[in-house]
DNA sequence: TAAGATTGAGGATTCAATCTTG
DNA sequence: CAAGATTGAATCCTCAATCTTA
């Protein structure tokens, strides 16, 4: 299907650094997450809950100092484009989850805030999405894993954030 | 969503195993794979090589008998409704990389079957993706951190995939 | 009737361009 | 001119309806 001679010598380099076990830890990472998400989405919508983008931007607010984030904050928060996020918000906005608000010590910002219709809503979707990582991940893990799993995966993190080309914010 | 009393328990169980730790592993969770994602797509994508959702399909074809799947394999294999696969085959089969072929024995199928043209774009993906792989993922953990996350992770996919809701293909 | 696949409509996201303010 | 935010065009996904064949 290709000539043999280059295949091999990609495949040597590859391996090299990018062995089987390394690639087979990368594809459940990839299963598990799509997997999981999938899951937990549907439920969500089956009880007529917000979706998880929804909730992560109300958690996001609930967290920040009085309830409230500049929408490029946010974006990098939830880590959607600033132009996505303009939406979303718009969105959120609209369903009275969220309310902008222009932001007094620089006019060309805004702030978005958590209403307390948003806080009701990231209240009523919490058990679910709460009940889905237990029955779906955290309840496959022992205890050691789950600390063990936090520590790699947020030095994983670290790492694809790290030295990020400035920005690319739309 | 249930009784009352029922819900209060669900609530006492869920925060007696859903705890912070849990939620500190499920955040890293998701943070990693979305950063580690968005940031092999910019490398894929800066080369000018295939997205990662095109790489994904031609790889299940690459390991399918004869380099060939049906429609409905492909689209559970990467995870997609049938009609998003079929607009993907659609812009695959444009690109030259794959090509429908009807099936003889049921003629209301078809194949999405890989063309040496598909092969050659895998193949020269595969070098990025792979630095991608070790260089964000990989390159943070030990050899027996990507073991133990391989087999925690592929527990974690196993969970979800278990009882699916029959199907969802539209 | 059901199953495999495609098509139409609508939603959500991105890049590039634009507007406003620093 | 740079930065925060929004808008327009294009992409890609899903659900529902449709077409063809079993």
């Amino acid at each position: 299907m290709m000539a043999d001679a280059a295949e091999v010598a990609v495949d040597d380099e590859v391996m090299a650094v990018s062995n089987e076990r390394h690639l087979a830890a990368w594809r459940a990472f990839l299963n598990a997450h799509a997997a999981v998400i999938a899951r937990i989405e549907g439920e969500l919508a089956a009880r007529e809950l917000i979706p998880l983008a929804w909730y992560d931007v109300l958690v996001a607010l609930w967290e920040a100092p009085q309830h409230r984030l500049r929408l490029s904050e946010l974006a990098a928060a939830v880590v959607l484009s600033r132009s996505g996020l303009s939406r979303l918000i718009d969105r959120l906005e609209q369903a009275g989850l969220v309310r902008r608000e222009p932001s007094p010590e620089d006019r060309r910002g805004a702030f978005a805030v958590l209403t307390p219709a948003g806080r009701a809503a990231q209240l009523r979707a919490w058990p679910v999405y709460a009940q889905g990582i237990q029955t779906y991940f955290a309840q496959e893990l022992t205890e050691a894993e789950v600390d063990r799993l936090a520590d790699c995966l947020g030095r994983v993190d670290a790492a694809a954030r790290r030295g990020l080309p400035i920005k690319r914010l739309g």
